[in-house]
DNA sequence: ATTATCTATAGATCTATAGATAATGC
DNA sequence: ATTATCTATAGATCTATAGATAATGC
Protein backbone atom coordinates (compact mmCIF):
# COMPACT_ATOMS: atom_id res chain seq x y z
CA UNK A 1 0.00 0.00 0.00
CA UNK A 2 0.85 3.34 -0.65
CA UNK A 3 0.74 5.02 2.56
CA UNK A 4 -1.00 8.12 3.34
CA UNK A 5 1.91 9.47 4.90
CA UNK A 6 5.53 10.32 3.29
CA UNK A 7 6.48 11.46 0.03
CA UNK A 8 4.08 9.69 -2.62
CA UNK A 9 5.66 6.98 -4.97
CA UNK A 10 5.90 7.55 -8.55
CA UNK A 11 4.64 4.41 -9.55
CA UNK A 12 0.95 3.62 -8.19
CA UNK A 13 1.38 -0.03 -6.17
CA UNK A 14 1.19 -2.84 -8.31
CA UNK A 15 1.85 -5.87 -5.43
CA UNK A 16 -0.37 -8.19 -2.88
CA UNK A 17 0.25 -6.27 0.68
CA UNK A 18 -1.05 -4.33 2.85
CA UNK A 19 2.15 -2.16 3.61
CA UNK A 20 5.30 -1.56 1.64
CA UNK A 21 7.40 -3.84 3.92
CA UNK A 22 4.90 -6.75 2.36
CA UNK A 23 4.65 -5.56 -0.53
CA UNK A 24 8.64 -5.65 -0.66
CA UNK A 25 8.83 -9.29 0.70
CA UNK A 26 5.84 -10.64 -2.13
CA UNK A 27 8.26 -9.27 -5.26
CA UNK A 28 11.09 -10.41 -3.45
CA UNK A 29 9.33 -14.13 -2.96
CA UNK A 30 8.46 -14.03 -6.41
CA UNK A 31 12.50 -13.05 -8.17
CA UNK A 32 13.96 -15.18 -5.59
CA UNK A 33 11.91 -18.36 -6.04
CA UNK A 34 11.85 -18.04 -9.65
CA UNK A 35 15.43 -16.46 -10.63
CA UNK A 36 17.47 -16.90 -6.95
CA UNK A 37 18.87 -14.41 -5.10
CA UNK A 38 22.41 -13.19 -6.34
CA UNK A 39 20.82 -12.60 -9.58
CA UNK A 40 17.93 -10.59 -8.15
CA UNK A 41 18.94 -6.88 -8.07
CA UNK A 42 17.77 -5.15 -5.34
CA UNK A 43 16.65 -2.83 -8.60
CA UNK A 44 14.37 -5.80 -10.07
CA UNK A 45 12.90 -6.06 -6.98
CA UNK A 46 12.02 -2.39 -6.56
CA UNK A 47 10.85 -2.09 -10.05
CA UNK A 48 8.73 -5.16 -9.33
CA UNK A 49 7.13 -2.96 -6.05
CA UNK A 50 7.19 0.00 -7.86
CA UNK A 51 9.72 2.63 -5.93
CA UNK A 52 12.77 3.40 -6.03
CA UNK A 53 15.74 1.33 -5.78
CA UNK A 54 16.94 3.34 -2.80
CA UNK A 55 14.14 3.41 -1.11
CA UNK A 56 13.83 -0.24 -0.02
CA UNK A 57 16.69 0.42 2.33
CA UNK A 58 13.96 2.38 4.10
CA UNK A 59 12.09 -0.94 5.15
CA UNK A 60 15.27 -3.49 4.99
CA UNK A 61 18.73 -3.05 6.19
CA UNK A 62 20.50 -5.14 3.46
CA UNK A 63 19.17 -7.13 0.79
CA UNK A 64 20.76 -10.24 2.62
CA UNK A 65 18.03 -9.19 5.54
CA UNK A 66 14.89 -9.54 3.17
CA UNK A 67 15.96 -13.04 2.30
CA UNK A 68 16.55 -13.97 6.15
CA UNK A 69 12.99 -12.59 6.72
CA UNK A 70 11.56 -14.74 4.09
CA UNK A 71 13.87 -18.16 4.93
CA UNK A 72 12.57 -17.57 8.59
CA UNK A 73 8.76 -17.05 7.72
CA UNK A 74 9.15 -20.37 5.85
CA UNK A 75 10.88 -22.45 7.92
CA UNK A 76 9.03 -21.35 11.48
CA UNK A 77 5.73 -22.43 10.83
CA UNK A 78 7.02 -25.89 9.32
CA UNK A 79 9.39 -26.58 12.08
CA UNK A 80 6.01 -25.57 14.46
CA UNK A 81 4.19 -28.00 13.06
CA UNK A 82 6.54 -31.19 13.07
CA UNK A 83 7.04 -30.01 16.83
CA UNK A 84 3.39 -30.82 17.66
CA UNK A 85 2.85 -33.48 15.97
CA UNK A 86 6.49 -35.18 17.13
CA UNK A 87 4.64 -34.26 20.92
CA UNK A 88 1.48 -35.93 20.02
CA UNK A 89 0.87 -39.38 21.40
CA UNK A 90 -0.38 -40.64 18.05
CA UNK A 91 1.07 -43.81 16.76
CA UNK A 92 4.60 -43.84 14.88
CA UNK A 93 2.45 -44.33 11.30
CA UNK A 94 -0.09 -42.01 11.88
CA UNK A 95 2.42 -39.60 12.74
CA UNK A 96 4.56 -39.73 10.00
CA UNK A 97 1.77 -39.99 7.54
CA UNK A 98 0.79 -36.34 9.56
CA UNK A 99 4.03 -34.80 9.52
CA UNK A 100 4.23 -35.62 5.47
CA UNK A 101 0.86 -34.70 4.77
CA UNK A 102 0.72 -31.39 6.99
CA UNK A 103 4.20 -30.28 6.04
CA UNK A 104 3.44 -30.18 1.97
CA UNK A 105 0.40 -28.82 2.98
CA UNK A 106 2.23 -25.89 3.87
CA UNK A 107 4.31 -26.07 1.22
CA UNK A 108 1.19 -25.81 -1.17
CA UNK A 109 -0.48 -23.01 0.66
CA UNK A 110 1.70 -20.01 0.14
CA UNK A 111 1.22 -17.78 -3.29
CA UNK A 112 5.05 -18.31 -3.68
CA UNK A 113 6.43 -21.88 -4.16
CA UNK A 114 8.81 -20.61 -1.06
CA UNK A 115 10.15 -24.11 -0.42
CA UNK A 116 12.64 -22.75 -3.41
CA UNK A 117 14.33 -20.58 -0.93
CA UNK A 118 15.94 -23.37 0.93
CA UNK A 119 17.21 -24.57 -1.93
CA UNK A 120 19.14 -21.86 -3.28
CA UNK A 121 23.10 -21.65 -2.61
CA UNK A 122 22.69 -18.75 -0.78
CA UNK A 123 20.37 -20.63 1.93
CA UNK A 124 23.77 -22.59 2.93
CA UNK A 125 25.99 -19.79 4.12
CA UNK A 126 27.25 -19.82 7.01
CA UNK A 127 25.56 -16.64 7.87
CA UNK A 128 22.25 -18.08 8.44
CA UNK A 129 23.22 -20.73 10.99
CA UNK A 130 20.31 -20.21 13.11
CA UNK A 131 18.59 -21.13 10.02
CA UNK A 132 20.52 -24.35 9.21
CA UNK A 133 19.44 -25.66 12.83
CA UNK A 134 16.05 -25.26 12.32
CA UNK A 135 16.22 -27.11 8.93
CA UNK A 136 18.04 -29.53 10.68
CA UNK A 137 15.96 -30.26 13.31
CA UNK A 138 13.01 -30.55 11.13
CA UNK A 139 14.66 -33.04 9.14
CA UNK A 140 15.26 -35.21 12.70
CA UNK A 141 11.25 -35.11 13.24
CA UNK A 142 10.99 -36.92 9.91
CA UNK A 143 13.75 -39.42 10.84
CA UNK A 144 12.37 -39.64 13.87
CA UNK A 145 9.06 -40.50 13.05
CA UNK A 146 10.52 -43.16 10.29
CA UNK A 147 12.84 -44.63 12.59
CA UNK A 148 9.61 -45.33 15.02
CA UNK A 149 8.62 -47.45 11.95
CA UNK A 150 11.39 -49.50 10.47
CA UNK A 151 14.23 -48.56 13.24
CA UNK A 152 17.09 -46.39 13.04
CA UNK A 153 19.61 -47.92 11.40
CA UNK A 154 17.46 -48.55 8.25
CA UNK A 155 18.49 -45.86 5.63
CA UNK A 156 15.05 -45.66 4.31
CA UNK A 157 14.70 -42.91 7.36
CA UNK A 158 15.63 -40.28 5.06
CA UNK A 159 13.05 -40.46 2.42
CA UNK A 160 10.12 -39.17 3.54
CA UNK A 161 11.21 -35.64 4.45
CA UNK A 162 12.34 -35.67 0.66
CA UNK A 163 8.96 -37.00 -0.33
CA UNK A 164 7.50 -33.90 0.92
CA UNK A 165 9.65 -31.63 -0.30
CA UNK A 166 9.20 -33.20 -3.53
CA UNK A 167 6.09 -31.08 -3.86
CA UNK A 168 8.33 -28.33 -4.30
CA UNK A 169 9.62 -29.63 -7.51
CA UNK A 170 4.94 -30.45 -8.41
CA UNK A 171 3.87 -26.82 -7.52
CA UNK A 172 3.57 -24.11 -9.90
CA UNK A 173 4.58 -20.68 -8.77
CA UNK A 174 2.52 -18.05 -10.73
CA UNK A 175 1.36 -16.03 -7.44
CA UNK A 176 -1.72 -17.87 -6.23
CA UNK A 177 -1.65 -20.36 -3.82
CA UNK A 178 -2.58 -24.16 -5.45
CA UNK A 179 -4.23 -25.00 -2.34
CA UNK A 180 -6.63 -23.02 -0.49
CA UNK A 181 -5.86 -22.97 3.33
CA UNK A 182 -8.58 -25.19 4.68
CA UNK A 183 -9.10 -27.38 6.88
CA UNK A 184 -8.51 -30.39 4.13
CA UNK A 185 -5.80 -32.67 3.51
CA UNK A 186 -4.95 -31.85 -0.24
CA UNK A 187 -5.16 -34.72 -2.60
CA UNK A 188 -1.16 -34.48 -3.84
CA UNK A 189 -0.38 -34.04 0.10
CA UNK A 190 -2.51 -37.38 0.91
CA UNK A 191 -0.41 -39.04 -2.00
CA UNK A 192 2.98 -37.93 -0.70
CA UNK A 193 2.13 -39.10 2.75
CA UNK A 194 0.62 -42.66 1.22
CA UNK A 195 3.99 -43.07 -0.31
CA UNK A 196 6.34 -42.24 2.52
CA UNK A 197 4.56 -45.21 4.41
CA UNK A 198 5.05 -46.84 1.14
CA UNK A 199 8.58 -47.20 1.10
CA UNK A 200 8.85 -47.96 4.60
CA UNK A 201 6.67 -50.90 4.05
CA UNK A 202 3.53 -50.21 5.48
CA UNK A 203 0.10 -48.92 4.66
CA UNK A 204 -1.67 -45.49 5.37
CA UNK A 205 -3.42 -45.79 9.19
CA UNK A 206 -7.43 -46.20 8.52
CA UNK A 207 -8.82 -42.23 8.90
CA UNK A 208 -5.31 -40.88 8.41
CA UNK A 209 -6.50 -37.84 6.96
CA UNK A 210 -9.37 -37.39 9.73
CA UNK A 211 -6.80 -37.97 12.78
CA UNK A 212 -4.33 -35.39 10.95
CA UNK A 213 -6.85 -32.65 10.93
CA UNK A 214 -7.94 -33.92 14.82
CA UNK A 215 -3.67 -33.48 15.96
CA UNK A 216 -3.58 -30.17 14.37
CA UNK A 217 -6.75 -28.58 15.23
CA UNK A 218 -5.43 -27.26 18.72
CA UNK A 219 -2.89 -25.58 16.27
CA UNK A 220 -5.00 -24.10 14.22
CA UNK A 221 -6.98 -22.88 17.36
CA UNK A 222 -4.14 -21.52 18.60
CA UNK A 223 -3.07 -19.80 15.29
CA UNK A 224 -6.44 -18.54 15.10
CA UNK A 225 -6.20 -17.31 18.29
CA UNK A 226 -2.89 -15.97 17.94
CA UNK A 227 -4.39 -14.13 14.79
CA UNK A 228 -7.31 -12.35 16.40
CA UNK A 229 -5.13 -11.35 19.33
CA UNK A 230 -3.01 -9.69 17.29
CA UNK A 231 -5.58 -7.95 14.99
CA UNK A 232 -6.84 -6.32 18.47
CA UNK A 233 -3.67 -5.26 19.04
CA UNK A 234 -3.28 -3.80 16.15
CA UNK A 235 -7.24 -2.15 16.71
CA UNK A 236 -6.37 -0.89 19.66
CA UNK A 237 -3.09 0.62 19.00
CA UNK A 238 -4.64 3.05 16.29
CA UNK B 1 48.58 -30.22 -16.27
CA UNK B 2 50.51 -27.53 -16.54
CA UNK B 3 52.06 -28.17 -20.28
CA UNK B 4 54.94 -28.06 -21.57
CA UNK B 5 54.42 -25.56 -23.94
CA UNK B 6 53.92 -21.97 -23.67
CA UNK B 7 54.48 -19.92 -21.06
CA UNK B 8 54.61 -20.97 -17.57
CA UNK B 9 52.18 -20.66 -14.78
CA UNK B 10 53.27 -18.90 -11.72
CA UNK B 11 51.51 -21.34 -9.42
CA UNK B 12 52.35 -24.91 -9.68
CA UNK B 13 48.73 -27.08 -10.78
CA UNK B 14 47.01 -27.90 -7.44
CA UNK B 15 43.67 -29.67 -10.01
CA UNK B 16 42.67 -32.94 -10.69
CA UNK B 17 43.04 -33.02 -14.77
CA UNK B 18 44.93 -33.74 -17.75
CA UNK B 19 44.86 -30.55 -19.18
CA UNK B 20 43.66 -26.95 -18.10
CA UNK B 21 40.38 -27.35 -19.58
CA UNK B 22 39.73 -29.82 -17.30
CA UNK B 23 41.61 -28.88 -14.44
CA UNK B 24 39.20 -25.66 -15.13
CA UNK B 25 36.07 -28.06 -14.84
CA UNK B 26 37.03 -29.66 -11.98
CA UNK B 27 37.54 -26.49 -10.02
CA UNK B 28 34.43 -25.15 -11.67
CA UNK B 29 32.36 -28.34 -10.58
CA UNK B 30 33.50 -28.01 -7.04
CA UNK B 31 32.20 -24.39 -6.94
CA UNK B 32 29.49 -24.15 -8.81
CA UNK B 33 28.04 -27.45 -6.56
CA UNK B 34 29.17 -25.91 -3.52
CA UNK B 35 28.22 -22.10 -4.15
CA UNK B 36 26.13 -21.69 -7.06
CA UNK B 37 26.79 -20.05 -10.46
CA UNK B 38 26.40 -16.06 -9.49
CA UNK B 39 28.59 -16.37 -6.79
CA UNK B 40 31.08 -18.41 -7.94
CA UNK B 41 33.55 -15.29 -9.96
CA UNK B 42 36.00 -16.52 -12.17
CA UNK B 43 38.75 -15.19 -10.03
CA UNK B 44 37.82 -17.81 -7.95
CA UNK B 45 38.03 -20.52 -10.62
CA UNK B 46 41.15 -19.24 -11.90
CA UNK B 47 42.74 -19.30 -8.26
CA UNK B 48 41.67 -22.85 -7.44
CA UNK B 49 43.11 -24.03 -10.94
CA UNK B 50 46.29 -21.82 -9.91
CA UNK B 51 46.19 -19.22 -13.18
CA UNK B 52 45.24 -16.06 -13.99
CA UNK B 53 41.49 -14.89 -13.80
CA UNK B 54 41.89 -13.83 -17.67
CA UNK B 55 43.58 -17.06 -18.69
CA UNK B 56 40.61 -18.59 -18.56
CA UNK B 57 39.24 -17.62 -21.52
CA UNK B 58 42.23 -18.68 -23.42
CA UNK B 59 40.25 -22.31 -22.62
CA UNK B 60 36.38 -20.82 -22.39
CA UNK B 61 34.45 -17.87 -24.99
CA UNK B 62 32.55 -17.20 -20.95
CA UNK B 63 32.12 -18.05 -17.37
CA UNK B 64 28.50 -19.37 -18.81
CA UNK B 65 29.70 -21.41 -21.82
CA UNK B 66 32.10 -23.67 -18.33
CA UNK B 67 28.88 -24.11 -16.87
CA UNK B 68 27.10 -25.39 -20.13
CA UNK B 69 29.91 -27.65 -20.43
CA UNK B 70 29.49 -29.64 -17.47
CA UNK B 71 25.67 -29.07 -17.31
CA UNK B 72 25.64 -30.82 -20.73
CA UNK B 73 28.03 -33.54 -19.52
CA UNK B 74 25.81 -34.52 -16.73
CA UNK B 75 22.81 -34.89 -18.82
CA UNK B 76 23.71 -36.72 -21.65
CA UNK B 77 25.29 -39.56 -19.89
CA UNK B 78 21.84 -39.66 -18.14
CA UNK B 79 19.36 -39.25 -21.35
CA UNK B 80 21.29 -41.98 -23.15
CA UNK B 81 21.11 -44.01 -20.07
CA UNK B 82 17.69 -43.98 -19.98
CA UNK B 83 16.93 -44.09 -23.66
CA UNK B 84 19.06 -47.21 -23.55
CA UNK B 85 16.54 -49.00 -20.86
CA UNK B 86 13.38 -47.63 -22.70
CA UNK B 87 14.88 -49.39 -25.71
CA UNK B 88 14.89 -52.66 -23.79
CA UNK B 89 11.71 -55.66 -23.76
CA UNK B 90 12.18 -55.82 -19.91
CA UNK B 91 8.78 -55.48 -18.32
CA UNK B 92 7.88 -52.24 -16.94
CA UNK B 93 8.70 -53.44 -12.96
CA UNK B 94 12.22 -53.91 -13.91
CA UNK B 95 12.34 -51.31 -16.61
CA UNK B 96 11.38 -48.77 -13.83
CA UNK B 97 13.90 -50.47 -10.93
CA UNK B 98 16.62 -50.30 -13.70
CA UNK B 99 16.47 -46.61 -14.53
CA UNK B 100 15.98 -45.22 -10.62
CA UNK B 101 18.98 -47.56 -9.60
CA UNK B 102 21.44 -46.64 -12.69
CA UNK B 103 20.33 -42.96 -12.94
CA UNK B 104 21.23 -42.74 -9.00
CA UNK B 105 24.23 -45.44 -9.65
CA UNK B 106 25.20 -41.95 -12.23
CA UNK B 107 24.93 -39.48 -9.46
CA UNK B 108 27.27 -41.43 -7.39
CA UNK B 109 29.64 -42.01 -9.69
CA UNK B 110 31.17 -38.57 -10.38
CA UNK B 111 34.15 -36.81 -7.87
CA UNK B 112 31.62 -33.75 -7.66
CA UNK B 113 27.99 -33.85 -7.26
CA UNK B 114 27.06 -32.81 -10.70
CA UNK B 115 23.17 -33.45 -9.81
CA UNK B 116 23.19 -29.95 -8.05
CA UNK B 117 24.14 -28.06 -11.21
CA UNK B 118 20.34 -28.33 -12.35
CA UNK B 119 19.28 -27.62 -9.52
CA UNK B 120 20.83 -24.03 -9.82
CA UNK B 121 18.63 -21.23 -10.72
CA UNK B 122 20.77 -20.30 -13.64
CA UNK B 123 19.97 -23.90 -15.21
CA UNK B 124 16.61 -22.41 -15.67
CA UNK B 125 17.75 -19.13 -18.04
CA UNK B 126 16.12 -19.93 -21.26
CA UNK B 127 19.81 -19.62 -22.51
CA UNK B 128 19.76 -23.62 -21.92
CA UNK B 129 16.91 -24.87 -24.23
CA UNK B 130 18.74 -27.77 -26.03
CA UNK B 131 19.50 -28.99 -22.09
CA UNK B 132 15.69 -28.30 -20.79
CA UNK B 133 14.41 -30.26 -24.13
CA UNK B 134 17.08 -33.49 -23.11
CA UNK B 135 16.19 -33.01 -18.98
CA UNK B 136 12.44 -33.12 -19.91
CA UNK B 137 12.72 -36.52 -21.93
CA UNK B 138 14.61 -37.82 -18.80
CA UNK B 139 12.00 -37.25 -16.67
CA UNK B 140 9.59 -38.84 -19.02
CA UNK B 141 10.99 -41.71 -19.56
CA UNK B 142 10.46 -42.22 -15.54
CA UNK B 143 7.40 -41.14 -16.10
CA UNK B 144 6.25 -43.36 -19.18
CA UNK B 145 8.09 -46.82 -17.00
CA UNK B 146 5.87 -45.57 -14.04
CA UNK B 147 2.83 -45.23 -16.52
CA UNK B 148 3.44 -48.80 -17.59
CA UNK B 149 2.82 -50.23 -13.93
CA UNK B 150 0.31 -47.50 -12.49
CA UNK B 151 -1.10 -46.32 -15.13
CA UNK B 152 -0.81 -42.94 -17.09
CA UNK B 153 -3.42 -40.57 -14.91
CA UNK B 154 -2.30 -42.13 -11.83
CA UNK B 155 -0.36 -39.05 -9.71
CA UNK B 156 2.58 -40.91 -8.41
CA UNK B 157 3.72 -41.48 -11.61
CA UNK B 158 5.75 -38.61 -11.08
CA UNK B 159 7.85 -39.59 -7.85
CA UNK B 160 9.87 -42.09 -8.82
CA UNK B 161 11.87 -39.50 -10.91
CA UNK B 162 12.46 -37.61 -7.54
CA UNK B 163 13.05 -40.63 -5.37
CA UNK B 164 16.28 -41.52 -7.94
CA UNK B 165 17.41 -37.55 -7.83
CA UNK B 166 17.04 -37.53 -4.27
CA UNK B 167 20.64 -39.29 -3.73
CA UNK B 168 22.07 -35.60 -5.00
CA UNK B 169 20.71 -34.54 -1.22
CA UNK B 170 22.32 -37.63 0.51
CA UNK B 171 25.70 -37.89 -1.24
CA UNK B 172 28.89 -36.11 0.14
CA UNK B 173 30.42 -33.43 -1.95
CA UNK B 174 33.94 -33.81 -1.62
CA UNK B 175 35.56 -34.36 -4.72
CA UNK B 176 35.94 -37.89 -4.38
CA UNK B 177 32.84 -40.38 -5.95
CA UNK B 178 30.94 -42.17 -2.88
CA UNK B 179 30.75 -45.14 -5.51
CA UNK B 180 33.64 -46.70 -7.28
CA UNK B 181 32.38 -47.01 -11.09
CA UNK B 182 32.14 -50.81 -11.06
CA UNK B 183 30.01 -53.25 -12.26
CA UNK B 184 27.59 -53.31 -9.52
CA UNK B 185 25.07 -51.23 -7.64
CA UNK B 186 25.37 -49.68 -4.93
CA UNK B 187 23.17 -50.47 -2.11
CA UNK B 188 21.50 -46.81 -1.80
CA UNK B 189 20.59 -47.28 -5.26
CA UNK B 190 18.33 -50.48 -4.96
CA UNK B 191 17.30 -48.80 -1.89
CA UNK B 192 16.24 -45.86 -3.84
CA UNK B 193 14.99 -48.18 -6.55
CA UNK B 194 12.94 -50.45 -4.38
CA UNK B 195 10.85 -47.30 -3.08
CA UNK B 196 10.30 -46.15 -6.36
CA UNK B 197 8.69 -49.39 -6.99
CA UNK B 198 7.23 -49.18 -3.26
CA UNK B 199 5.11 -45.99 -3.80
CA UNK B 200 3.65 -47.11 -6.66
CA UNK B 201 2.35 -50.39 -4.97
CA UNK B 202 5.07 -52.83 -6.24
CA UNK B 203 7.91 -54.96 -5.26
CA UNK B 204 10.99 -55.48 -6.99
CA UNK B 205 10.91 -58.08 -9.96
CA UNK B 206 13.63 -61.34 -8.50
CA UNK B 207 17.55 -60.46 -9.61
CA UNK B 208 16.35 -56.62 -9.85
CA UNK B 209 20.38 -56.01 -9.85
CA UNK B 210 21.86 -58.85 -11.93
CA UNK B 211 18.81 -58.47 -14.81
CA UNK B 212 19.91 -54.28 -14.48
CA UNK B 213 23.55 -54.88 -15.01
CA UNK B 214 22.67 -57.57 -18.08
CA UNK B 215 20.38 -54.77 -19.56
CA UNK B 216 23.39 -52.57 -19.21
CA UNK B 217 25.57 -54.78 -20.81
CA UNK B 218 25.69 -53.62 -24.56
CA UNK B 219 25.55 -50.09 -23.19
CA UNK B 220 28.93 -50.56 -20.84
CA UNK B 221 30.19 -52.66 -24.05
CA UNK B 222 29.79 -50.08 -26.42
CA UNK B 223 31.23 -47.31 -24.00
CA UNK B 224 34.20 -49.26 -23.03
CA UNK B 225 34.77 -49.52 -26.92
CA UNK B 226 34.17 -45.72 -27.51
CA UNK B 227 36.68 -44.87 -24.92
CA UNK B 228 38.92 -47.25 -26.54
CA UNK B 229 38.70 -45.97 -29.90
CA UNK B 230 38.87 -42.46 -28.71
CA UNK B 231 42.01 -43.10 -26.99
CA UNK B 232 43.43 -44.69 -30.33
CA UNK B 233 42.76 -41.64 -32.25
CA UNK B 234 44.17 -39.80 -29.42
CA UNK B 235 47.53 -41.56 -30.12
CA UNK B 236 47.37 -42.08 -33.79
CA UNK B 237 47.28 -38.00 -33.88
CA UNK B 238 50.18 -37.52 -31.95
C1' DA C 1 7.79 17.08 13.14
C1' DT C 2 7.47 12.76 11.17
C1' DT C 3 7.24 9.71 7.51
C1' DA C 4 8.27 7.57 3.19
C1' DT C 5 9.66 8.47 -0.67
C1' DC C 6 12.96 10.63 -4.20
C1' DT C 7 17.72 11.80 -6.79
C1' DA C 8 22.50 11.25 -7.04
C1' DT C 9 26.50 8.79 -6.40
C1' DA C 10 30.63 6.50 -4.05
C1' DG C 11 32.94 2.46 -3.94
C1' DA C 12 33.21 -2.34 -4.70
C1' DT C 13 33.16 -6.04 -7.75
C1' DC C 14 33.08 -8.63 -11.76
C1' DT C 15 33.55 -10.22 -16.82
C1' DA C 16 35.88 -10.04 -20.80
C1' DT C 17 39.36 -7.88 -23.99
C1' DA C 18 44.01 -6.06 -25.48
C1' DG C 19 48.41 -6.69 -25.76
C1' DA C 20 52.94 -8.43 -23.75
C1' DT C 21 55.81 -12.40 -22.60
C1' DA C 22 58.07 -16.84 -21.83
C1' DA C 23 58.09 -21.25 -22.93
C1' DT C 24 58.51 -25.15 -26.84
C1' DG C 25 58.51 -26.72 -31.84
C1' DC C 26 60.09 -26.44 -36.47
C1' DA D 1 55.87 -19.78 -35.26
C1' DT D 2 52.82 -21.45 -32.00
C1' DT D 3 51.09 -21.96 -27.58
C1' DA D 4 49.51 -20.80 -23.05
C1' DT D 5 50.19 -18.03 -19.97
C1' DC D 6 50.79 -13.18 -17.91
C1' DT D 7 49.58 -7.91 -16.66
C1' DA D 8 46.56 -4.17 -17.08
C1' DT D 9 42.25 -2.29 -17.60
C1' DA D 10 37.70 -0.77 -19.80
C1' DG D 11 33.11 -0.86 -19.03
C1' DA D 12 29.17 -2.70 -16.85
C1' DT D 13 26.70 -3.54 -12.83
C1' DC D 14 25.34 -3.59 -8.28
C1' DT D 15 24.66 -2.39 -3.12
C1' DA D 16 24.19 0.86 0.12
C1' DT D 17 24.59 5.75 1.83
C1' DA D 18 23.78 10.89 1.83
C1' DG D 19 20.89 14.30 1.53
C1' DA D 20 16.65 16.53 -0.61
C1' DT D 21 11.66 16.59 -0.98
C1' DA D 22 6.64 16.09 -0.68
C1' DA D 23 3.22 14.35 1.69
C1' DT D 24 0.44 14.05 6.50
C1' DG D 25 0.00 14.90 11.65
C1' DC D 26 0.16 17.74 15.60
Amino acid sequence: MAGSVGRPRKNSPRRRGNTAREEILDASSELFTTQGFATTSTHQIADAVGIRQASLYYHFPSKTDIFLTLLNSTIEPSLELAEELAASDAAPAQRLWSLVAAESRLLLTSAWNVGRLYQLPVANSPEFGEYHEQRDRLKDHFRTAAAGIVGDDDPRVELPFHIALSVIEMRPNDGTAPFDASQRVPEQSAMLADAALAVLGTTPPDNAEATTLELLKNRNDSISAAAAAAADRKKTTR
